[in-house]
DNA sequence: TTACGTCCACTTTTT
DNA sequence: GTGGACGTAA
C-alpha cells in the first residue's frame, strides 16, 4: 500500500488523539485501514482496535479493505456503525442494560406507533397538529443532539404553547409504550448506550467497556452526532482516538451532526492534534476546479482547495432540458454510446438528490435494457410484502409485538384496526409465545367467532412455529402460507415474490431467527446489496447521501437545479441551504475521469420556489448553486428548445421581438 | 366495524 | 403518484 508524506505521518502517529482532516479523494479509508496496519504491525492486538463509522455502507468498504490489505490479523477487528456497535456491546453486557428480550423499531414501526399515541392524544377531527412523520423527527432530533424533548420544542420556535403540551404527551405516550412492548427504537440504541457510559454510578460497566480498546478509529467524523461523540467520549480515557473527517462534506445535518466535534477536535479533545490531508488523488483538475468553486462561493469558510496529482483532464459538462423525460432519455443514450464504446457500466454512476428522481431514468432504462441498481431509498425490507412476512415471524416470536400482531391480524379479511386491537389487548398480559399461540383460538372466538379467516390465522401460526428447526424453514413456511392470499392482493406478484427467494437465502446464514430479523432491521440495504455480484456489469443509480465515500470513473448528477439543489425545503434557513452546497459538493466530487451536469428547466410539475419572492429568503442564501458559474469551468450544451424534425409541421410562428408591439 | 371511493396536499437525505 | 382524511354503503 503506497502513501504520500501526510498520509504516512497520520498512520504512524504516535500520541495520543488525532483528527485527520481529509478532503474528498484525499485517501480517507486508504489512511485508516493503513492506521490499523500500522497499529498490528506494531503488536498491537487486532481485537483491541474498533473502528466506528457512521453508515453501514462506509462500514462494509472499511471491513472489506482492511480483511484485503491488512490479511488475516484483521478479520479480529471489531468494526461497524455506531448503531450496530452499540446493540452488540449491550447484547453482550444484558444485565448491565437490561435489554434481553427486545425488537428492534425500524423507522416504519415508529411511524406507526407514533401515529396510534398520537391517535390517542389527539381529539376526533383535529386538524393541523404536526403529523407522525414530523413527530418522529422532532423526537429523533432532540434525542440525536442530546436535548430535552420540551426543550428542544421550545428552542424551535414554531409550535403553540397548547400544541407544545401536546406534543410532550405524544412523546411521554412513545416512550411508556415502548417500554411495555419492549422496543427500542434506532435512536434508542445510541442513547441507551452513551447514558450508562456517562452514569457516574455504572462507571464499572464503563470501564469495562473502555477497557476492551487501545484504539478507536472513526471514519466520517463530520457525521457524529453528539450522542454518537458521548459515545467516543466514554471509551476515551485509555484508547486513543483516531477520527477521519471533512467538514466540506458534512450532510448529516438533519439526524443532529455536528461539525463541531471536527471544527472544534482539540478544544473537546485534550491533548488533540490535527493533520490535513491536500491531495486528491481522485479526480481531474477541472473537475475539482468546479467543486472548489462551487466551495469557494459559500458564506461559510472551508479553506479547502483541492489538487490533483493526476493533472488535467475533461472539462466537466453542463447540459440543460426542456423536461425530465429529455434528460432521462439523453442520458440513457449517452450511456449507451458509451458502453458501445467500451466503457463498462460498472464504471458509470448516476448520482440524485432523493430517491424519486430516478423514476423517468429507470423507465428509460428498463425500457432499453440496461442492467442497473439503485442504492439509498425504500429498502426492500420495507416493502409490503416482505413486511407481511416479517410480521408473521415476529409475531410468532413475541406475544408482545403488538405492531407485528396488528399487520398479521389485519392480513385477513373482516378484521380492521379495532377487532386487531381487542385481540392484542388480550394477548398482551400473556409472557411467552408458547402462551400466545395457546390462548388464541380462545380470544379468538371470543372476538371474531369461529370462522374462516380465525381457522386462516392460526394454522398459519402453527406452520411458522411449531415444525420449523431453522430460521430458513420457518421462513419457507411463511412464504407458503402468505402466498395464496397475497396473490391476489398484489397486482405485480412474480417480482415480489422474487424477493422472497432472497430472503430465505438470508435467512440460512442465521441460527435463530431472532437473529435473522434483528440483522436485517438494523440492516436492511444489506439486502439489496446481495442481490449485486460484484462482478457484475451494472450501472449505479444512487443518492448522494449513499454515494459518500464511493467514486467512479464517469459520474452523472442530474437536476442540479434550483428547487433540488438546494432542495426547497431547505430555502429558509442558510444553515440548511449550506448543507445542500455541501451535498452537491459531495456528488461533484465522486467523479474520477467525466463529470456530468444536467438540469432541466422545470417551472411545471414540481412548484419551484424561487427565494425572494418568499419573503422569508435568508441574506446571502441562494436559490441556484450554478447561478453565476463561470463559462470557463464547464462546457455548456443546450439540449432545450429543439423539437424533433417530426414534430409541430404547423406554419413557423416568427420570433418574438422586444421591439415589436 | 370494515372496506372502499373521492378529494386534497405534498413529494429528502440514514441508522 | 401516494397517503391521509373523510364520507358512505354493506
Amino acid at each position: 500500500m503506497e502513501l504520500n508524506t501526510d498520509q504516512t505521518r497520520a498512520a504512524r502517529h504516535e500520541g495520543s488523539h488525532l483528527l485527520v482532516l481529509a478532503g474528498a479523494g484525499t485517501g480517507k479509508t486508504r489512511t485508516i485501514v493503513a492506521r490499523a496496519a500500522h497499529l498490528i504491525g506494531e503488536g498491537v492486538d487486532p481485537r483491541r482496535i474498533l473502528a466506528l463509522t457512521f453508515t453501514r455502507k462506509a462500514a462494509g468498504e472499511l471491513i472489506g479493505r482492511l480483511k484485503s490489505q491488512v490479511g488475516p490479523a484483521a478479520e479480529t477487528i471489531r468494526a461497524g456503525t455506531f448503531h450496530a456497535f452499540s446493540l452488540h456491546t449491550m447484547r453482550h453486557f444484558p444485565k448491565a442494560f437490561g435489554l434481553d428480550q427486545m425488537t428492534i423499531l425500524d423507522r416504519d414501526d415508529q411511524l406507526e406507533l407514533i401515529g396510534m399515541v398520537r391517535a390517542g392524544v389527539l381529539g376526533k377531527g383535529e386538524k393541523g397538529f404536526p403529523k407522525r412523520e414530523r413527530i418522529a423527527e422532532l423526537i429523533s432530533y432532540a434525542r440525536n443532539t442530546n436535548i430535552g424533548f420540551d426543550e428542544y420544542l421550545k428552542k424551535l420556535d414554531e409550535y403553540r404553547a397548547g400544541e407544545i403540551e401536546k406534543l410532550k404527551k405524544v412523546f411521554l405516550n412513545y416512550e411508556s409504550r415502548k417500554r411495555l412492548r419492549n422496543y427500542v427504537d434506532y435512536d434508542d440504541l445510541l442513547w441507551l448506550f452513551a447514558r450508562t457510559l456517562h452514569n457516574e454510578r455504572m462507571d464499572d460497566v464503563r470501564r469495562m467497556i473502555a477497557g476492551q480498546y487501545d484504539h478507536v478509529l472513526v471514519d466520517e467524523m463530520q457525521d457524529t452526532n453528539p450522542i454518537q461523540w458521548l459515545i467516543l467520549d466514554g471509551l476515551r480515557d485509555d484508547a486513543k482516538l483516531f477520527c477521519v473527517g471533512d467538514d466540506a462534506q458534512s450532510i448529516y445535518a438533519f439526524r443532529g451532526a455536528d461539525f463541531e466535534n471536527v471544527h472544534s477536535f482539540r478544544e473537546r479533545v485534550q491533548g488533540g492534534q490535527i493533520l490535513p490531508l491536500h491531495t486528491n488523488y481522485r479526480s481531474t483538475q477541472p473537475i475539482l476546479d468546479l467543486a472548489n468553486w462551487l466551495l469557494a462561493q459559500s458564506p461559510l469558510k472551508y479553506d479547502k482547495h483541492l489538487e490533483s496529482v493526476r493533472g488535467s483532464g475533461k472539462k466537466p459538462k453542463m447540459i440543460e432540458f426542456d423536461n425530465a423525460a429529455e434528460e432521462a432519455a439523453w442520458i440513457v443514450q449517452d450511456v449507451i454510446e458509451r458502453q458501445e464504446t467500451g466503457t463498462k457500466l460498472k464504471d458509470m454512476m448516476i448520482l440524485v438528490r432523493a430517491a424519486w428522481m430516478t423514476r423517468e431514468l429507470e423507465a428509460a432504462l428498463i425500457e432499453n435494457n440496461i442492467d442497473y441498481i439503485f442504492v439509498g431509498g425504500t429498502k426492500l425490507m420495507q416493502t409490503a410484502h416482505v413486511k407481511d412476512l416479517l410480521a408473521i415471524l415476529r409475531a410468532v416470536i413475541s406475544p408482545r409485538d403488538e405492531l407485528a400482531w396488528s399487520r398479521y391480524l389485519r392480513f385477513f379479511d373482516g378484521i380492521g384496526d379495532v377487532t386487531a386491537n381487542r385481540i392484542i389487548d388480550k394477548l398482551s398480559v400473556l409472557k411467552s409465545p408458547g402462551d400466545a399461540l395457546g390462548k388464541l383460538p380462545e380470544i379468538l372466538s371470543e372476538t371474531i367467532g369461529k370462522n374462516d379467516s380465525a381457522a386462516t390465522i392460526l394454522k398459519g401460526l402453527d406452520q411458522v412455529s411449531s415444525g420449523p428447526k431453522t430460521p430458513e424453514e420457518a421462513v419457507t413456511r411463511a412464504v407458503e402460507f402468505l402466498h395464496p392470499i397475497q396473490k391476489k392482493r398484489y397486482p405485480n406478484w412474480p417480482k415480489r415474490a422474487r424477493d422472497y427467494e432472497l430472503l430465505i437465502t438470508l435467512a440460512r446464514r442465521h441460527k435463530s431467527l431472532e437473529s435473522f430479523l434483528e440483522t436485517y432491521t438494523l440492516d436492511p440495504v444489506a439486502a439489496t446489496f446481495d442481490t449485486k455480484p460484484e462482478d457484475k456489469d451494472v450501472l449505479t443509480l444512487i443518492t448522494v447521501h449513499s454515494a459518500k465515500g464511493t467514486e467512479s470513473k464517469i459520474a452523472y448528477v442530474i437536476k442540479v437545479q434550483p428547487g433540488i439543489y438546494p432542495y426547497n425545503r431547505a430555502l429558509a434557513d442558510i444553515k440548511e441551504i449550506e448543507e445542500e452546497r455541501r451535498i452537491l459538493y459531495v456528488a461533484m466530487t465522486r467523479a474520477m475521469d467525466e463529470l456530468i451536469l444536467t438540469r432541466v428547466d422545470e417551472r411545471s410539475g414540481m412548484p419551484v420556489f424561487f427565494g425572494s419572492s418568499s419573503g422569508r429568503f435568508p441574506e446571502g442564501g441562494t436559490s441556484d448553486f450554478l447561478a453565476d458559474l463561470p463559462d470557463e469551468l464547464v462546457e455548456r450544451d443546450i439540449q432545450a428548445f429543439r423539437p424533433s424534425p417530426f414534430e409541430d409541421l404547423g406554419p413557423i410562428k416568427p420570433r418574438f421581438r422586444p421591439t415589436d408591439n
